[in-house]
DNA sequence: TGCGACTAGATCGTGCGCGATATAATTCTC
DNA sequence: GAGAATTATATCGCGCACGATCTAGTCGCA
């Protein structure tokens, strides 16, 4: 397929400037949301995940995220540094760290409960447009893989 | 609405991941594209916002861009001590800093023409689907411009 | 004319992202 | 079982993002 032509160019510009600034947009929403909690966009999501499957490596973190070790390292650390996370050196392969949530990691969860909701009420979507945005992002995401 | 019940919190979960994971998947996606022009991701869309309407002040380009000028500061002066862009002050207000295009800055753009349709190509998505994308994400930002 | 409010950029500090590289542990292979 | 290849994490350097703050230029209004 040619992909020359003005029009796809015209709105693959468009579309990598929205994904951009929706990307932001995202993150600035999330910001007041987060920071009572004391957390940034990207520790919300490290724990996200943490809450939905600690213990986790360091590995299984970024391979759910798309991170590696040099962006989740220090802020793991950090993490750590704020006691709502503890990382040991795996037992039975000393090259793993695996990650665990403290106790005080474990009670943020509740009081970020009402996050999620806030988020999706504040991007102004019906239930139906957030559930097709979701189709489509996960079809790019899977299409970009190829590259 | 309420915006509590599980299935929304854990789709809006899904979103923010997608979204998050999504940009930066472009992002990477568009790196090898770019390395040849010496151009990072949001040094592109820059140049690009030029190329469209130079000369613009810096606010200019920041509200395109949804970026403000402890972003692009640097940002542009580094394009400037590459030579694709001049900086100066406009006479008419000096508080405003005028961007333009150089011959050289100017001449990038035809060594980029491939880069949107090979951006296209790589989402591996049809131009409907394309399209469909970015009128969510449209939609979305609106809904964000609320908050 | 002069003072206060406002605006455009610049600067600083912190926290990601990520390519390149280093280190140490494990596994593979002969 | 010793050395090579592989794997998991850490370190380093650079370039964004962005809140907070600063400076300088402009405007409003008595």
């Amino acid at each position: 397929m040619s992909r020359t032509d003005p029009e796809t160019t015209g709105l693959e510009h468009m579309l990598c400037f929205d994904l951009y600034a929706a990307n932001h947009a995202f993150g600035r929403m999330y910001k007041p949301l987060l920071e009572p909690l004391g957390l940034t966009y990207p520790q919300y999501l490290v724990m996200v995940t943490l809450w939905a499957a600690a213990p986790l490596s360091v590995g299984d973190i970024g391979q759910r995220l798309a991170l590696e070790s040099n962006t989740l390292t220090p802020l793991l650390k950090r993490l750590e540094a704020m006691g709502l996370v503890q990382r040991t050196r795996d037992s039975a392969d000393e090259r793993r760290v695996s990650v665990d949530l403290t106790d005080t990691g474990r009670a943020r969860e509740a009081q970020a409960a009402h996050v999620p909701g806030c988020a999706a009420e504040a991007t102004g979507l019906s239930l139906d447009e957030l559930q097709a945005l979701h189709q489509q992002l996960r079809k790019l995401r899977s299409g970009l893989k190829r590259v």
